[in-house]
DNA sequence: ATAACTGCAAACGTTTTGCCAGCAT
DNA sequence: ATGCTGGCAAAACGTTTGCAGTTAT
């Protein structure tokens, strides 16, 4: 993960452009973002970097961000609930959320690729891009309330 | 469609339960939601039933939007952009979203119907909901400017 | 010197809420 | 009389922006 890091120091094509530099703080948010599993907000975000630099500001996080998704380093994914998530992995894939405890997986295997011909074919639309919500009980919650979720 | 407000005021189990009547201002809202083909937003419904009824606020639209979702009637879905957005049509279907022109439109089948058994297999999750929306360019906007989107 | 960046605070747009009055049962 | 409802205005919430000072080149 450090790479990325690496080649945006070194005058990563996309990062170059822009005059980019590699700040402390977007280096951490950055560290953030790869360690964190579950899709955090901006303000998850902003707490564990206030960790390590406990001045950061939520600004500088939202600018960050903004930043680092204009590069495609980063992809916000706008799902369910009122705050945009992100997200490191850039490769298409759905996301499946948990009614009961609201962790969000990823989808392990991307349901869409042989759809989109068919909506290309059908809409007369020119796909580009696409974002999928499933929600549903995860196991260790059906686990828990079994009766509840059956 | 009109048959929807002869059951809410004929004891719908749905809404009889939560003692819903149907007011003036939530029957336009219905109406507008209706007639509106295009997922509008809070304030597109507001703008829209204050042509009919002018001291009509925003809150009002919001809530009645909040009570008739509640009930199943209507559904709001959260796809990209930073409005919540309203819908009559309750069966699941994604949507398609121009980046050009911004109109939605729902996509004529459901892409997804042959994946929910394979996730549920691999996740673990019980899948109870669905949201999908793609993004492209839609056919007229691909007219207006070809050289661009292709 | 220049340009990117930060923290802070204010502003913004969307949605929710509290209050009191009105209306249907 | 009760309780769902509406209008209004304020609050809440997530996000963006302006500014002045800091940092890296």
């Amino acid at each position: 993960m450090v790479i990325i890091i690496v080649i945006l120091n070194q005058e990563d094509p996309v990062l170059s452009n822009k005059k980019t530099r590699m700040s402390r703080q977007r280096k951490v948010i950055l560290e953030v973002l790869e360690r964190c599993e579950n899709h955090p907000t901006a303000d998850d975000i902003y707490l564990q970097v206030r960790k390590e630099i406990p001045r950061v500001s939520l600004g500088t996080v939202y600018r960050n961000l903004e930043i680092l998704s204009s590069t495609g380093i980063v992809k916000r994914v706008q799902l369910s609930g009122s705050q945009m998530r992100f997200d490191t992995c850039t490769d298409d894939h759905g996301h499946i959320r948990c009614i009961e405890c609201q962790r969000i997986d990823d989808l392990p295997f991307d349901p869409f690729n042989p759809c989109e011909n068919e909506i290309q074919k059908r809409t007369g639309y020119k796909v580009v891009d696409r974002c999928v919500e499933f929600t549903g009980i995860c196991p260790h919650c059906q686990g828990q309330n079994g009766e509840d979720a059956a």
